[in-house]
DNA sequence: TAGGCCATCTGGTCCT
DNA sequence: AGGACCAGATGGCCTA
């Protein structure tokens, strides 16, 4: 089969012939790598002889994260830093695995003495045979530069997977991978803090809304500077409501085909807002597409039946839930033209809450996730009380996983459906 | 077809 | 000596 001696493949000594010989797939794709991400045929000599240590490439569309046949569950949660910092990627590199409990040298034990009365023989290599060693320590260093690599895809993938963006989304470039996460954290925390502004009374809930054209200036895929955050989430009083039922929008960088940034259409109205296009559909439903992510906002009755969950929107939403809110608050909920509110706070936070549920729970959870909503009157003061998943199901507000509908995931944990 | 993205190979450097 | 890490080179795949 090989067509050659085994001492070619084996150096005379050391430990080529051991588990990373080259000849084994070090890296199965174990983890985030459900398809082979392989897409240049490996050049050792191991193609010669008919074996890939790299699955066929099947046909992949890049950007698309979470295709259907991309039904691998990660199986380690990332709960936390913690445990993000204890996940060990499964032992399958070539690089052997010192073993901890390393028996102890005997002193006792002679040592072993050789011929010419050196501790060790050594022996004439010919140039043949140092060819071979060098060979073969050229295929083990390739071996594991490729499993390196190949942890370093799955660490990516994970972030990729709690990231929010949508299956038919074309799926996150490295690159855009690193920069959206960076600034999706900070967005978060930001938004964090902006109610903590609100509730201390050092911020007008009123005041607390999106200011477009300064978000123009701030790609979401560039660094955005905690100042230049706050410019955006606290503007003046000057973007005010055309009165036609959308906020007015200025300023946009990126027209449709009509030459507007501005787009009605039959189901609502698009607008470009430099990266990010904000739709608004006529249901409800608020959509942000950025050129890195989606983050969704919808009203049950655009939900379709591939979802499965029309039956579980079936509570009116009222104010009245928000029963601790004084009357400014109330009112700023009730409006359909706040961007930025108690509302908004309550859904970025429990998308992340719920994030980092799902990640704990096992996949026997996911299958049942559509609870019905109960009439539970939480105050707002509860909203930090949420020792369980179980906590949103009460809420009147409901959110779920769509990634997680029936045993495959479909959406990213941060996706979030909401009553709007 | 050009360009972007990616996986892999490769040699160098640093460290144990 | 060997492993980890890095960066450059290379070639394949895909899309506009």
């Amino acid at each position: 089969m090989f067509g050659t001696d085994f001492e070619d493949y084996c150096d005379f000594n050391d430990s080529i012939c051991s588990n990373d010989s080259g000849f084994e797939k070090s890296h199965t794709d174990s983890l985030a790598t459900p398809i082979s991400v392989t897409s240049t045929p490996i050049k050792h000599d191991t193609i010669d002889l008919g074996i890939s240590m790299t699955p066929n490439k099947e046909s992949h569309v890049r950007r698309k994260l979470f295709t259907d046949e991309y039904t691998y569950r990660f199986p380690t949660p990332v709960e936390d830093v913690k445990v993000f910092e204890d996940f060990q990627p499964l032992n399958n590199t070539s690089t052997p695995v010192k073993l901890k409990d390393k028996k102890p040298k005997d002193p006792n034990k002679p040592k072993r003495k050789y011929a010419n009365g050196k501790n060790r023989v050594s022996r004439c290599k010919s140039p043949t045979q140092i060819l071979r060693i060098k060979k073969n320590r050229r295929m083990k260093a390739n071996d594991r530069e490729r499993n390196r690599m190949h942890m370093l895809n799955e660490a990516l993938d994970r972030l990729r997977y709690v990231l929010p963006t949508f299956p038919e989304d074309t799926k996150l470039t490295k690159i855009e991978t690193l920069r959206f996460a960076h600034n999706y954290i900070f967005a978060l925390s930001q938004t964090l803090e902006s109610l903590d502004n609100i509730n201390s009374g050092q911020l007008p809930v009123e005041e607390v809304s999106f200011n477009y054209e300064k978000l123009e200036n701030y790609p979401i895929a560039e660094k955005v500077n905690k100042d230049a955050f706050r410019d955006i989430f606290v503007p003046n009083k000057s973007d005010e409501s055309s009165g036609d039922g959308y906020r007015s929008f200025q300023g946009f960088s990126k027209p449709f085909a009509n030459g507007s940034n501005f787009l009605q259409t039959p189901e609502g109205v698009l607008i470009n807002v430099g990266n990010v296009t904000v739709s608004v559909n006529n249901k409800g439903g608020n959509c942000i597409t950025s050129t890195t992510g989606t983050g969704f906002f919808t009203h049950p009755a655009s939900f379709g039946d591939d979802m499965f969950q029309k039956n579980c929107y079936n509570e009116t939403y009222t104010a009245n839930s928000y029963n601790n809110f004084d009357s400014t608050v109330q009112n700023s909920i009730q409006s359909s033209k706040e961007y930025f509110n108690q509302k908004n706070y309550e859904l970025f936070k429990n998308a992340f809450e719920t994030a980092k549920n799902r990640r704990s729970t096992n996949t026997s959870e996911y299958t049942c996730n559509y609870s019905p909503i109960s009439n539970h009157n939480y105050s707002y003061n509860d909203k930090y009380n949420y020792g369980n998943e179980a906590f949103y199901s009460q809420s009147n507000l409901y959110y779920n996983d769509q990634r997680y509908v029936g045993r495959d995931f479909y959406r990213s944990p941060s996706v979030v459906n909401a009553q709007t």
